[in-house]
DNA sequence: CTCGCGAATTAGCTGTAGCTAATCACCGTT
DNA sequence: AACGGTGATTAGCTACAGCTAATTCGCGAG
């Protein structure tokens, strides 16, 4: 087909971004990110990750220390956020202009966020007033690549008592995306932690007025910034 | 990468698409196309068209007699007008609610065609109300391919004195497609013939009252719908 | 210090779709 | 009827990105 040039910007095949990205959300819980967690995310095998992850280290987009993983240069990090800019800000397109559901626009992102031009996209950015978050609360990162970065935590580990505003919805499986949705758990949503029982992983927590019980798991995912006590009640 | 299943519902690749929107249009003009013209169209080599050829007639979507070119089947010519639909719906988009150059958007549209689910573009469908029309004035296909077919004969075959609406812009190139706009020949612009000398090939048009004196060369893909005599002037 | 296990890598294929070079086929002249 | 030229096809390669099977590496246990 047409030929990818070697290091001008003539944007990374769709394969060479996944890998950018997977590596990019990887390494935040680990900066070191073995091949087989590669794999396993990117539902390939490990040959075809060892293959890869040479070829992007040819091109200065990933470091690779025998033994230790494999983790994005400055380059790759760039490339990863501008395809998480891209990504967010389509997002944010079907869900706000096209009224697509929440929960059940990532596919279509992960899609086009590889083949709209930067004409299109920066025209999709004008069009909501260059929205800072997507539907899931995600801060889009600028056009540069940069991410204003956020101190938020889990939903789960609020105390007992702690009212909380939830910002941030993190997950990959748009079933858990649409039960959350379900409850009420959504970007800006108010909660209050009611009980916690640690020993039998049962949390109690408020939303909006409505009660959701359910275990540490269901929680997971779910980021929050705190709120002072003695804020206005809703 | 993925496997492309057999006969099933699963989107053709970029290439196959291309081919066949390629035969479709340059069956208009003549029914069986030679190998050459798509080369040239697509600008691929002969090969390349040879073996494409061969691979869509093994899928049923082309139908190739020795010696006399090839020609869509009605398989190959309903996924022809599903993307020409699709891509149309995009034009319409990129125009109407991204506000880009009507001129300028067959690139985006002609990659986007390929990549965007029809969930997507139900939506983008929906958006517009249902246009009947792309910015160039070419009919949308249906989503069952039907497309709506149209008397239209090219302005420059207008005699002296005849009145018409322009209807339909039809080129691939930007640059021609710029100065047509540029100098008003746009879909629903009224003209009017003023003089034809056919010898030294020049045509002096009445564009909404701006006159154009230019070559046939200068209005070949512009197709006009003619006005009665006696309608109601502009 | 060696063994074995699991993770990583190498070797070698597949499929898509492009390319060039070489060959073949048909058609109109001479 | 033979010849040449245009255009189509075959042969054989390239690149990307995946795969399985086989091999190697590194590290902890004995």
């Amino acid at each position: 087909m047409v030929k990818p040039r070697s290091r001008t910007k003539v944007a990374l095949s769709r394969s060479r971004g996944d890998y950018l990205k997977a590596l990019y959300v990887l390494a935040e819980t680990e900066p070191d990110v073995a091949p087989s967690r590669l794999a396993a995310r990117l539902a390939v095998s490990a040959p075809s990750v060892t293959n890869m992850l040479r070829r992007l280290a040819a091109e200065g987009l990933v470091a690779r220390s025998r033994g230790a993983g494999a983790r994005l240069t400055a380059a790759g990090r760039h490339e990863a956020l501008i395809l998480v800019r891209r990504h967010r800000i389509l997002e944010a397109f079907l869900v706000r202009v096209l009224g697509l559901d929440w929960s059940d626009v990532h596919e279509d992102a992960e899609v086009l966020e590889h083949h709209v031009s930067d004409r299109v996209l920066d025209a999709l950015d004008r069009l909501m007033a260059h929205p800072s978050e997507d539907p899931h609360g995600h801060p889009i990162p600028d056009r540069r690549g940069r991410l204003a970065r956020r101190a938020l935590r889990p939903l789960a580990s609020l105390p007992r008592g702690a009212r909380a505003t939830v910002r941030e919805i993190r997950d990959r499986d748009r079933r858990r995306m649409a039960a959350w949705k379900q409850s009420g758990l959504v970007p800006g949503a108010r909660v209050r932690m009611c009980d916690v029982r640690a020993l039998d992983d049962v949390y109690e927590v408020d939303v909006e007025g409505r009660r959701l019980v359910t275990g540490s798991e269901g929680l997971d995912g779910v980021l929050v910034e705190p709120r002072r006590e003695g804020a206005h009640e809703r």
